[in-house]
DNA sequence: ACAAAAGTGTTCCCAGTACACCCATGA
DNA sequence: TCATGGGTGTACTGGGAACACTTTTGT
C-alpha cells in the first residue's frame, strides 16, 4: 500500500482567493492539472513529506507558509496505478511572487478557485475540502495573517476575509475586532506613499485562537 | 507501508466522559492498554476498516454511532513492527451497554477520560486529539445528540455538555438556545417517572450545524 | 402538603452593527 | 483645497447570563 500527499495551496492575489495547480508530467492523467503533491518516502513523516513537495513543486519559500494536515483520502479505486492512500494537506501563502515547477510537473500556476477545472483524481474533492477549512479557520483563528506578508495593514487584512468569503466587510468595525483580540496582530510602523493618509502597519500577533470569533453570515 | 486505523470512541456514563480502550493480545505492547484498531485491507476504504474494526473490537452498534474521521499519524517509528500509518478516527457512542472485546483484544472497558492510563504506541496523543474534537464540536454541530439513546431529554442532552466540558451549565438557557436552533431536537412525548414533573422527551433534529454556537468559556 | 424536577418570564448587560464624523496625506 | 483612504465616536439592537417564579408530578 503506497501513502502519498497531497497540498492545496493557497494564496490571495487580486482580491482572489486562488490554489496553486501543477500540470502533470507523468501518468496516469498526464498533462492534466492537479494539486502538488507525491509519495511519503519510507524515513520521512508524512508533514515532512508534504514540506519537501510543497518546496520541489510550487518553489514556495517554507518559513513563510503556513502547512497543516487536512484530512485522509483512501477509497480504493482513487488511484488508478493500485491502492495509494493520500493524506491532503492545507498551506496558507503570502501572495508574494510566483510559482517555479518542479522536475515531475510540466507546469505550475496559481488558479482562481471560482475557475478551476476539473482535475486529477478525486483532487477536487480535495480542494473542496480545503477551501472549506481555510474558511471556517478564518472565523476562530488567526490563520489571516498567514496570507498576508510579514508586515500589512488592517486593509490587507481584511481584503483577505472579504476575498475568502466573498463578502464585504465593514472596516472599522474590522479594524476594532481586530485590535480588541489580544495578540491577534502587533502595531509596528506607518506605511506612506498611497493616496490617503498613511496606514498602521502591523505585523502577526502570537495568539492562534479567536476568542470571541469572527463569524461569517450574522 | 502498512495503513492502519485506530479509534476514540467515546461516550458518557455516570456523568463523567469515558473512552473505549482495550487489552493488546498480541506483541508490540502485548498486555498495556491501546486504543481499538488495527490494518486497513487491501479491498477496503479507510472508513470501512474502522467501521469494521470498531465492531469487532467493542461489539458496539454501528447504526447508533458517529464516526469521522480525526487525523492521520504517521511518524517514522511511532511502531516498532516497521513504518504503519495510521488514520485516527472519533466515534461516538450512546452509553447504553457494555463492550464486547474481539478475538485479538484480551479485553475491553470504557474508562473514565481523567483516569487514563499511559497507551500502547501514540494513542495518547491521539486520545488527546479526539477528545479535543468532540468538545469543539460540541459548540457549532449537534453531535451532542450522538451521545444519547434514541430518545431523551432536555436534561440528558446537558449533561453531555457538563461531562464533557466539566462545567455546570444554566438548564433554563441552555433549553432555550438547544431549542431555538431550528433542526437540533424534535419533540416527541413526555417521560414520566422520575420524581419530580414529567420532561419532554426529544429525539435528534435534521440539521448539522449549530448558529448560533453554543460556546464554552464566555 | 411538600419536595423535586421541568419549564417560563424578566432584567441586565455586553458585543456586534451601522453609520456619521474627524484625520492625514498626495496631487 | 479637494479627493482619497485611514481611523474614532455613538446610538441601536439582539442574544446571552442570571435568577425569580410557575407548573406538574411522586410520596
Amino acid at each position: 500500500m503506497a501513502v502519498a500527499v497531497d497540498i492545496v495551496v493557497l494564496t490571495i492575489t487580486d482580491g482572489r482567493l486562488q490554489v496553486a495547480l501543477v500540470e502533470r508530467g507523468i501518468a496516469p492523467f498526464e498533462g492534466a492539472p492537479a494539486l502538488p503533491g507525491g509519495f511519503v518516502l519510507q524515513e520521512e513523516s508524512v508533514i515532512g513529506a508534504a514540506r519537501r513537495e510543497l518546496v520541489e513543486e510550487t518553489g514556495l519559500d517554507l518559513g513563510a507558509t503556513h502547512l497543516e494536515q487536512l484530512a485522509t483520502f483512501g477509497d480504493p479505486g482513487r488511484d488508478p496505478r493500485g491502492r495509494v492512500i493520500s493524506v491532503a494537506h492545507l498551506a496558507l501563502a503570502a501572495s508574494l511572487g510566483g510559482l517555479t515547477p518542479g522536475s515531475d510537473a510540466a507546469g505550475a500556476r496559481w488558479c482562481p478557485v471560482q475557475d478551476v477545472p476539473a482535475l486529477a483524481f478525486d483532487h477536487d474533492e480535495i480542494l473542496r475540502a480545503g477551501i472549506e477549512r481555510a474558511r471556517a479557520k478564518l472565523e476562530y483563528t488567526t490563520i489571516a495573517t498567514r496570507f498576508c506578508g510579514p508586515q500589512f495593514t488592517m486593509t490587507e487584512l481584511r481584503q483577505v476575509y472579504e476575498a475568502a468569503w466573498g463578502v464585504e466587510v465593514d472596516a472599522r468595525n474590522f479594524s476594532r475586532k481586530v485590535l480588541g483580540s489580544r495578540g491577534f496582530v502587533v502595531e509596528c510602523g506607518t506605511r506612506s506613499g498611497g493616496r490617503g493618509r498613511p496606514a498602521a502597519l502591523y505585523r502577526a500577533g502570537t495568539a492562534g485562537g479567536l476568542h470571541p470569533p469572527i463569524m461569517r453570515e450574522g
